[in-house]
DNA sequence: TTCGGTTTTGCAAACGTGTGTAATTTGGCG
DNA sequence: CGCCAAATTACACACGTTTGCAAAACCGAA
């Protein structure tokens, strides 16, 4: 049953010619050409017996296999999925494909074994460069070192990693930013919910930002902590804030959304007693009531500048940079300002 | 720089053993034993010299790679996303590694193409398997088989193609019994919003339960079409539904959330004046105001389904059955039911 | 015709691993 | 010690493609 698939070698044997020229004439190489009447021939015989290149051997005998590594991390954000699919997108527009894998978070010890692991499994699958989302630990670097050695180039989003060309988003400027919308507007007790910012490493950077903001102005800083970042978290913590809060700063749109059901359901009203603000711009931050200020976070964005970095390093153009993006504020209604936009997005 | 990774043939030369006792060593082949002494002294210099294998090489060798191909499309839910990732989960559970695609489907006019396409690719790099969410057109058996040949096992998602093993989640079902319940709360002009029910071919099942529940019931179906399965779609048309429906079926959660806010931004109360139901029990779905009814779709469901089926395949063990899941209605606030459930899913 | 140069083609090795077959070692027993 | 079977190991080839090098074919000019 098993039909084996049809190889140059037996396009070699019709058209009586050595694989090899079979081999040339269907890959332009520039070293040794082949005429273009015979190419023509070799062409029109593929064809005929569509045949399909075995990658896998091609990958083997080149080195190269037109596939990148994504190591991506789970529950994170809640929008793991959006990102892979944007960079499915980046990437296919580039002509790579994509070898993507999950590096446990929430439900492993340790995190980092897990990451050194597939990403061994990575290298060892030969793929041409690992784009990776950092954990953001103190021995990241040295790891990564440990397991590419200087064979595949890597970029790295999230956090950066010292010696490794990445993209981050400024996640400090932008809740620095959206904390001190809330002063503007006269809010004194202002609490976060997320990560608490005083974590080591790079970890926590939205959490800096609400910090920096609150003890820029004098105020006190206060958190709840937030565990994966997701709706049903925020609903659950939303009956800690009645009488402590009179603004909320969320570390995304999510939580957000869960802390604005579950005041509503203990009486509170969003903005006029709590003033909420998420971050994300996710699909419905505009549509649920009270439409949420948000910062957007560019995920295309944060794909596409990867995937161009990506392109320059392989190219060897490129080294070790820090693309920074950075979010912009949208405001909207659950921060009761004044100046609340109510268009859509288009 | 580029250093080369350690081969089994450096650890063949300082064992001073042929490179073969050394992949037997390693891989427990049942033909050709090797003796527990050089077994581990094989492996004790393997560790020494952190040898990893070129699983490239041994994909090529062995012609089985350990790597799925999972293909899916893209926009057709908004949880395209999640899907991957359930997907990646499922797979990283049976220690497969993931090739992803996404095959266009909005922004190209001939998806068909654009998946043989991706297939092929896969094919050609080795997979084990295809995992694939599948268009459910006409020609999309014949043409799965044309790329595949009967050379490697496919499991199908989202519509059955007659011939292949799948997965087939039964939203006619879903939400003709969705149907029924504004039905049996009384409503008789209900609105569906979402794909045509009378597209050629599998299409359109949502919209076939739709019209089976209106027809059984004597009532005039009428629906509104809906783009991507998002939110801002639903917005949008909202302002056709005023006057014309007192209740509505959406083909997604997302729609819905945009439905009901471009009503209640239009003065129309939801439930009070119009119900609306919708359809995948997203993660916020439970905390949007009101909170939605809706049909659970068991994401993670599906993709723990096709990957079981996928290894039976690969076993031998299975040829061309389907999995039919089946979503179960979850009521909320948002079709105005005496018996709406407030819990929150743990 | 012969020569030199250029274009085109074939040969063979290489990539790293698996595996069938043959060769070697081992061990037991007469 | 010698012999046979079993256990262990070595040799060699296969997998499909690329690629350096050498051989062949071609072409124009002397």
């Amino acid at each position: 049953m098993e039909k084996k698939r049809v190889t140059i070698k037996d396009l070699a044997k019709t058209l009586g010619v050595s694989h090899s020229t079979v081999s040339r004439a269907l890959s332009r190489s520039k070293a040794h050409m082949v005429s273009e009447e015979t190419r023509r021939r070799v062409k029109q015989v593929a064809e005929e017996f569509s045949y399909r290149p075995n990658l896998l051997a091609k990958g083997f005998a080149t080195g190269r296999t037109g596939t990148l590594g994504l190591l991506a991390r789970e529950g994170y954000q809640e929008q793991a999925g959006a990102q892979i699919e944007s960079f499915l997108r980046a990437a296919d527009d580039r002509n790579y494909r994509l070898l993507v894998g999950m590096s446990a978070e929430w439900d492993s010890p340790t995190p980092e074994i897990d990451q050194a692991t597939q990403m061994e499994q990575f290298v060892s699958r030969g793929i041409d460069g690992l784009l990776l989302q950092t954990i953001g630990d103190e021995g990241e670097p040295e790891r990564i070192r440990g397991v590419v050695d200087g064979r595949i180039p890597v970029v790295t989003f999230n956090y950066p990693a010292p010696g490794f060309p990445g993209v981050v988003l400024d996640f400090t400027a932008g809740f620095c930013r959206a904390t001190e919308h809330l002063i503007a507007l006269g809010h004194e007790r202002i609490g976060f919910l997320g990560e608490s910012w005083d974590g080591s490493g790079q970890g926590a950077a939205r959490g800096r930002g609400y910090f920096n903001a609150m003890h820029a102005h004098g105020l006190h800083p206060d958190s709840l902590p937030v565990g994966r970042y997701q709706t049903e978290s925020g609903y659950r913590l939303s009956r800690e804030v009645k009488d402590r809060f009179t603004a909320l700063v969320c570390c995304s749109d999510y939580t957000a959304i869960g802390v604005c059901r579950g005041l509503d359901e203990s009486g509170v009203r969003v903005p006029e007693d709590v003033a909420v603000v998420g971050s994300g711009d996710s699909d419905v931050s505009a549509f649920v009531t009270p439409s949420l200020t948000t910062q957007s976070t560019p995920i295309r964005g944060i794909a596409h500048a990867a995937m161009e970095l990506m392109r320059k390093v392989i190219d060897g153009r490129e080294v070790a940079c820090q693309v920074v993006l950075s979010s912009s504020l949208i405001v909207r209604e659950s921060c009761g300002s004044a100046i609340a936009d109510r268009s859509r997005i288009p």
